[in-house]
DNA sequence: TGATTAACTGACTTGCGGTCATATTACGAA
DNA sequence: TTCGTAATATGACCGCAAGTCAGTTAATCA
């Protein structure tokens, strides 16, 4: 019986209209000024119809937000895929954040609203779960990069690799977030370009991690 | 004639009252699970009054934050009023920052809560200007401590400033907010310690940002 | 003491997230 | 083709909370 598989598709295509028309609405107005009548205008749905696929409001933003990370996550393969000595493809690794947040914003908005602990009322478990799988994944992609440059002997041996990563995401995050609201401001007001303090930072924070095998190498690659 | 004045303190003193009333719900309930009814019944007044006072919850919001910054503002007063070297100034900084993070959690969360693009729909303009004053204030005093330290010859004269402040500030900002959400995750899941990890961050730029004087000083002072 | 102004109140309006009784459609058996 | 049943979709409705405003109360002054 091929009836129930197509049910099974069309229930799942169903489910993509509507994420699709809720991150037109989202993009548009952001989590709190969209609304489900909105989304439900824009799926050509009635608003109950939502509810059917989706527990909640915040629900379906977690499953845009899902979208915009699986997005990162291949651009970040992408950039690690190369035959490159490790230090270049972690410096690959930082462009490919900062080329995804700028192909991206909306995107990269949405994932870093995620954290805000407002959240979190009425999300299935099911998105939840696969939120932190997501995470894990991106986490895993960088941390085991960051192993190889130790165990190449580039990086200093005495630092714990999920440590860099904690500092060289959080600190790039950080700064992206700040070109996202106030590049205008720091680059009017105070004559400095963010998006080369973000790539000056990565360079000091990458650099005083390095072995002088690694900035010997370092030199020789990327400068 | 004494009774417009004293008007005009019972009228502060209504709006301090207010602000604290609104405070005592935000911290329980944050933002979004605050209800007007609740902080008008915390403030033993009447829905209608606070708007009398306050355009929206959004400008009380606000109007809280502005309290923690200005609290802020002190630690980091405090900690660079002393007579220390400027490296040990700027490395109290930081300590005073995270200082600030234990202490004032709420604030610290309400602080960063800011930033968000959600907000400022229906805020004085009043209350925007005593904010964006504050940022400025405290701008000032980092990026005016790092200026002192470039020209006494112990942070590279070739790095801009306002940028060292961008990304000292960004990464702790960032850290401090890791840890305040997912200090648990790390440490027992990634056997993690991210005050150790905040630490080692600032270190690791602030020493990438000094000259050989600097680094000398640096480690016969701190370490 | 009465008039005028300032301060305060809470019932009401509006708007939105979420629900549910009802309607519509799709399917399969007779 | 027809009818019963289940799956799907609908939109009127509910509850709640932000914000408003006509009316009340309190303070000040002539």
């Amino acid at each position: 019986m091929g009836i129930t598989e197509r049910k099974e598709r069309e229930k799942e295509q169903r489910r993509e209209e509507i994420i699709a028309a809720a991150q037109k609405v989202f993009f548009e107005k952001g989590l709190q000024l969209a609304t489900m009548d909105e989304i439900a205008e824009a799926a050509e749905l009635s608003k109950g119809t939502l509810y059917l696929y989706y527990k909640s409001k915040e629900d379906l933003y977690l499953s845009v937000i899902m979208r915009g990370a699986e997005i990162m996550y291949e651009f970040f393969e992408k950039a690690t895929a190369t035959n490159e000595p490790v230090l270049k493809l972690i410096s690959n690794l930082g462009d490919s954040y900062f080329e995804f947040f700028q192909k991206n914003r909306q995107y990269f908005r949405m994932l870093y609203f995620r954290d805000n602990p407002q959240l979190h009322k009425q999300v299935s478990q099911e998105v939840l779960q696969v939120c932190l799988e997501q995470d894990r994944r991106i986490w895993k992609l960088v941390i085991d990069l960051i192993q190889r440059a130790i165990d190449e002997g580039y990086l200093q041996k005495n630092i714990k690799p999920v440590q860099a990563a904690v500092i060289l995401w959080s600190s790039s995050t950080a700064l992206m977030q700040q070109i996202d609201r106030n590049d205008n401001y720091w680059q009017e007001q105070m004559g400095v370009n963010l998006e080369e303090t973000l790539r000056l930072s990565n360079s000091l924070l990458l650099e005083a991690m390095m072995t002088d095998k690694g900035k010997l190498e370092y030199h020789s690659i990327v400068i």
